[in-house]
DNA sequence: TTGTATGCGTTATCAC
DNA sequence: GTGATAACGCATACAA
């Protein structure tokens, strides 16, 4: 094998062929109007000078990369995260079917100390990635809540963009949305289709278009069954972090208090975890406490008792359908918005209330 | 807002300003030479036309891309993982600290179908990316078993290249170990330090350098005690499958049959999963047996009784260091192997042996 | 301090 | 079917 000092260009091949590189460039992009012959010779001193395209500068010239930028605003744990890790899975993968690759983008407040000065000043912060031609498109990864200045800058992109995450409506972008709020009401629903009453949710992100959906869902699925919406069996949306078993504690014990019957975990990991602290209270499920939650279980996770009750959706499908979202756009077609569809799969958490309640 | 067209270059600044765009280029990289004035009446220009600098262009002009290539063999799953999640989580913060990208690629078997034909042929399968000019470096995520071809093939990359859990000594590559060998030596150590005298471990990934690493990191550690090693105390890798109870019960009821008193498991989700089926079991953890295991627990998992020993390492760390090796690399430094440290945090599953034993 | 000129490797538009 | 030539946007060596 011969390793290259020197970068082989087409230009080296067409002199060793005896053509111009104008011809090199048509026979290696497979151009009908080459000779076969002129062809073969050019594949094989191609091969035989360890020629590699130079793609940095094909892209130049075309003036695309064949790249999707994947914005992520709120940090890099995204990569060890069951939810987004698996939607990135998929787009991964469907942008991998299109020959597109994923290159990743951690808008950052700080500017970076060796970035070139006078750049910096023209555009201060956010999202100069998806100008600067280094993308042909991008997939934002919205944190709780997008401002009206982001929500600008991002009208402007000069490439399709598609984002994620948002709970909001937003006029004029491509969305995949979580579908908070649907998943919401079909899990109060089928409690109240069991015959409870007095329901009881674990929420996250207070004060977030999250939180608001949730709260909606709910609503709707009281005004679905006709029921009067007692803002005591409602239980607001608090403060709560996965990791941290005592703040949940405290969440549950309100809940508990006011007799519900059922409870709406707002994650898995989330769910685990009070069923746990349901079974050290001595509370059993679901003959007392029916629990309902949403999404995948963490990786691994093969053995609880009781099984919990899951709303799921193909989040790896989720990140196709983004890829798909984001090419459409790309073509020009409207844009649209695709909401994941929660489904619930049946565990052992869910039952008809006890009698006496 | 005036949202441009046409793409603004500094052809165009250059013009409204006055100057040519040499002395444009000049004021937008903070050449110190350029006039104060025509500094700043370049910035101005550059901010009323909305001038984004093609960093396409620069990119292919510079020869370099200021982006890492990530080449994941074996597939998607990587973005939810809790091990490797980390490791990259690590590595696009550091690369993101220093301003570089990652971009993600996925060597795939099938060629795509719409790529040119004639690059094809050229060089059948593999790698394309680290020579066509994309990336400055590249970190490759080994699969279990790294053939003679790609190792040749990984040789001839013209960028620096790190190397991620071979489990092999690779010479001339910079690596980042996994430390299995070291790992499995400190986890039978410790439970040698405690009394016990039979072992049983639970692997993964049979005949490959893994389980080879894993295997020699036990007979490391009986000889260290100067004990006798006996086939019958050591356990063989054998086939397992986290996401699979019913393979792990056989594999665990194969070691409980020799009276082992101490359990060693290779990842963290298999020891819950253990755990789990030596409750149900009626064994007794420490009591009876003692279990240790590695890696982080999956994500949200705060409540367990007992609470496991496992050793742990820094991942996020781990993937900054890979950063650091590829930097080193790119600078020239030889290249060098750094062995991931992991560390015991004792939880509630390690006791001495029982008496009787 | 600024202008001029050249080149990076490739693709594309002309002729011939 | 192939050759000559221009162009993509930017950076830079050299000249002025």
């Amino acid at each position: 094998m011969v390793v290259p000092k020197k970068r082989i260009t087409i230009l080296d091949i067409a002199r060793a062929v005896g053509v111009t590189d104008g011809t090199v460039s048509r026979a290696l992009a497979g151009d009908a109007r080459v000779k076969p012959e002129t062809r073969e010779k050019v594949l094989a001193a191609a091969r035989s000078l360890g020629y590699r395209p130079n793609l940095a500068a094909r892209f130049f010239k075309q003036g695309q990369t064949r790249t999707i930028g994947v914005i992520m605003e709120f940090g890099y744990w995204l990569f060890y995260n069951q939810y987004f890790g698996r939607l990135l899975a998929g787009l991964a993968d469907a942008a991998r079917e299109d020959d597109r690759r994923l290159t990743f983008f951690f808008p950052q407040i700080e500017p970076s100390l060796d970035r070139v000065a006078g750049h910096d000043l023209i555009h201060p912060k956010g999202f100069e990635e998806l100008f600067d031609g280094r993308v042909d498109g991008a997939v934002v990864f919205a944190g709780q809540k997008l401002g009206e200045a982001t929500l600008n800058l991002l009208h402007e992109v000069p490439v399709p963009v598609v984002l994620l995450n948002t709970n909001q409506v937003l006029p004029g972008f491509a969305q995949l949305a979580s579908g908070a709020g649907a998943r919401t009401k079909a899990a109060a629903l089928a409690l109240f289709d069991r015959g409870h009453r007095k329901l009881g949710m674990l929420g996250l992100y207070p004060d977030t278009p999250y939180e608001w959906s949730t709260r909606l869902g709910l609503i709707e699925a009281y005004e679905a069954r006709g029921f009067e919406f007692h803002p005591k069996s409602l239980v607001p949306v608090g403060h709560w972090d996965v990791s941290n078993p005592e703040e949940l504690t405290l969440s549950l014990d309100k809940l508990l208090e006011q007799g519900i019957t059922g409870l709406i975990c707002s994650e898995s990991a989330q769910m685990i975890v009070a069923l746990e602290l349901l079974k050290r209270r001595g509370i059993r499920v679901p003959e007392q406490v029916s629990v309902l939650g949403f999404g995948p279980l963490p990786h691994g996770i093969k053995l609880l008792d009781p099984w919990p009750s899951l709303f799921n959706t193909d989040l790896i499908e989720g990140g196709r359908e983004t890829y798909r979202l984001l090419k459409d756009a790309s073509e020009g077609k409207p844009v649209r918005t695709v909401e994941l569809d929660w489904k619930l799969s049946e565990g052992q958490t869910l039952a008809p209330p006890p009698k006496e309640a």
